[in-house]
RNA sequence: UGGGACGUCGCCAAGUGGUAAGGCUCUGGGUUUUGAUCUCAGCAUUCGUAGGUUCGAACCCUACCGUCCCAGCCA
């Protein structure tokens, strides 16, 4: 990167105020995901920030499985978060953290709090309950169940622990103010009865504690210093304090909030995610049009790529939307310094050069894998007498606008010799079929000698030898650069056109046995990355590659 | 109408009393065997609005306007 130094955001400045006062002896943080869906690009923005911090001060992040509801939750997604973080460029610290491995411990602090009168087992409905709360300009009604004796609060809640209950039936509260201006103060509930497994702790549990019981408690546990999460939970952080300062715990972790990232025509909410998946509207979570992070990484984007993007848009409690481009920008920024290059013709048209000789007319050139990077070596490239260009350069009357290929006019070969077209072929339906041209002699890494240049340079594969593929190319998932927001309908707004697959694609043979780390650049058309639907074969003939546009070249050719 | 947060160029984002960084986008020029890359130049007399304090304000004060979050036994 540059030498030139960023400027702090505010929660390294906060830290690096806790470290000059001896308040944090080391940075703890934590990244606190929910194991109820995969993971995306906004949670890369947490991921980058939260690791981003323990290893600038040289502390260490966790991972913590927040898996205090296990109604939502899967082991499927633990097992793919786990794989995300680490392809990201992450190490958390030991092992992975679960929530639910504190639950005894929760548990006790819970006792604790009944017998302190702070804590007491309500048997009101999930009905009365919101209609006792009052709403945002009234104060609530005090429950009926608030003044229990401790003895029977322990007795209630210890048979809510072991199941003698329905779900629903009874809840525990923590006593605050039923008229406090804000909602998550008016006796918030910490423990609510589901009889139902959980992923880790089988059916040990009857009884699961609410997210704002759990979370405070376990950053105090695992000493996390830095608690750092989105601005939604700002209204979290009276009551996170609340029980840290009413809790016998180890330590006082402090919370801080940013703003979460959200980028125009992108639709990041699990529960929305879930839904493209389980509509079929997309094939899977890591379907290259999704936002998700295994979606992107299957698309071609590189790990450097998201944290460059991320570390691009800052961290602030401003409520914005970043601009797709500036995405891309990143995206294209990494892929042009590192991807090798490479040239398929996506949608062929046959040129036959018909002043090459038949016999013998194979020849072998070399081309550098990088035109910036001389360090990258280069390939050879196979010319014959009959090559594929790509349709869209080749028109049988130019303008000046048009760069490529035209009758009676040159162009250059990409890596090759410069030619000429003499020629269109069509077939009954007028379509052109193929092009008949001839090359210019001793064009080969040279100038024509009679002065005459060529507009432009075409990409080019030898009709005879090749590697055939699949191409899919991507587009927006939706048409409205914000989805979903106001509450819309984002399943209105999307966009038919968002897959297109071309067959018959033709590769130069350096393809055959391609990539599978870093997408290649198919010169003048962007970068493409080996989907894993791919089938290797030694017999090339029953070989199956496919290829997904991670995205396109930069195009500033107004048409 | 209760409580909380936030408003600096089209989009991100520094700046927190001394006279508006940077990136993306966009526009124009140069180099180029990728209409890519690279490179040069341009792009806020102005910081939501209106007053006030001050020699001096985006930064301090007051009022107003706008946006977002909170009424799950979700996280």
């Amino acid at each position: 990167m540059t030498d030139i130094e960023k400027p702090l955001n505010f929660i390294q400045k906060v830290i690096e105020e806790d470290l000059a006062s001896g308040k944090t002896k080391q940075v703890q943080t934590r990244f606190p995901p929910e194991p109820n869906g995969y993971l995306h690009i906004g949670h890369a923005k947490s991921i980058c920030l939260n690791f981003g911090l323990a290893k600038k001060y040289g502390g260490q992040c966790n991972l913590r499985f927040d898996d205090t509801n296990p109604e939502k939750e899967d082991i499927e997604y633990v097992e793919s978060i786990k794989n995300d973080v680490k392809w990201l460029g992450f190490e958390w610290a030991g092992e992975v953290k679960f929530s639910s491995s504190y639950f005894d411990q929760l548990y006790d602090w819970a006792v604790y709090l009944i017998k302190e009168g702070k804590a007491y087992v309500c048997d009101l409905t999930q009905e009365e309950t919101r209609e006792y709360r009052g709403n945002l300009t009234e104060a609530g009604k005090k429950s009926p169940f608030r003044e229990r004796s401790v003895e029977e609060n322990i007795d209630l809640f210890a048979r809510m622990r072991d199941g003698e209950f329905q779900d629903g039936a009874r809840s525990l509260r923590v006593k605050i103010d039923m008229a406090h201006g804000n909602m998550q103060m008016r006796d918030p509930i910490i423990y609510r009865i589901k009889n139902m497994e959980h992923h880790q702790t089988g059916d040990k549990w009857h009884i699961y504690p609410s997210y704002d019981y759990a979370h405070g408690q376990g950053d105090a546990i695992e000493g996390v210093t830095h608690s750092v999460c989105t601005l939604e939970f700002a209204e979290h952080l009276p009551l996170y304090n609340w029980f840290i300062e009413n809790l016998p715990v180890p330590a006082v972790p402090r919370q801080y909030e940013f703003s979460r990232l959200n980028v125009n025509y992108l639709v990041t909410s699990k529960r929305k995610l879930k839904q493209l998946v389980d509509e079929n509207v997309v094939n899977g979570w890591d379907d290259p049009r999704m936002p998700t992070i295994s979606g992107m990484r299957r698309r071609g984007y590189t790990a450097q790529s998201i944290r460059n993007f991320i570390e691009s848009t800052g961290v602030t409690r401003v409520d914005g939307v970043v601009d797709m481009s500036q995405l891309e920008f990143s995206v294209r920024e990494d892929l042009n310094e590192n991807s090798p290059r490479a040239m398929c013709i996506l949608r062929p048209l046959k040129v036959t050069l018909w002043n090459v000789p038949e016999e013998n007319s194979t020849e072998y050139l070399v081309a550098p894998n990088h035109p910036q990077r001389e360090e990258l070596g280069t390939r050879t490239l196979i010319f014959d007498r009959e090559i594929y260009i790509d349709k869209e350069d080749f028109q049988e009357e130019g303008n000046k606008k048009f760069k490529r290929l035209v009758i009676g006019k040159r162009v250059r070969l990409r890596n090759a010799y410069v030619i000429e077209a003499d020629e269109a072929i069509k077939d009954s339906n007028g379509e052109i079929i193929e092009v008949k041209a001839r090359i210019i002699e001793g064009t080969l890494g040279n100038n024509p000698e009679d002065g005459i240049k060529p507009k432009g340079v075409i990409h080019w594969v030898s009709a005879v030898q090749n590697v055939d593929c699949e191409v899919r190319l991507y587009d927006r998932l939706f048409n409205d650069i914000a989805p979903d927001a106001g509450g819309k309908d984002y399943m209105q707004s999307l966009n038919p056109d968002s897959l297109e697959v071309l067959t018959g694609c033709k590769g130069e043979v350096s393809l055959q046995a391609p990539s599978t780390d870093i997408p290649y650049q198919f010169e003048r058309e962007g970068y493409y990355f080996l989907d894993e639907d791919s089938d290797y074969d030694q017999d090339l003939e029953n070989q199956k590659l496919v290829f997904n546009r991670t995205i396109g070249l930069r195009d500033t050719w107004d048409k």
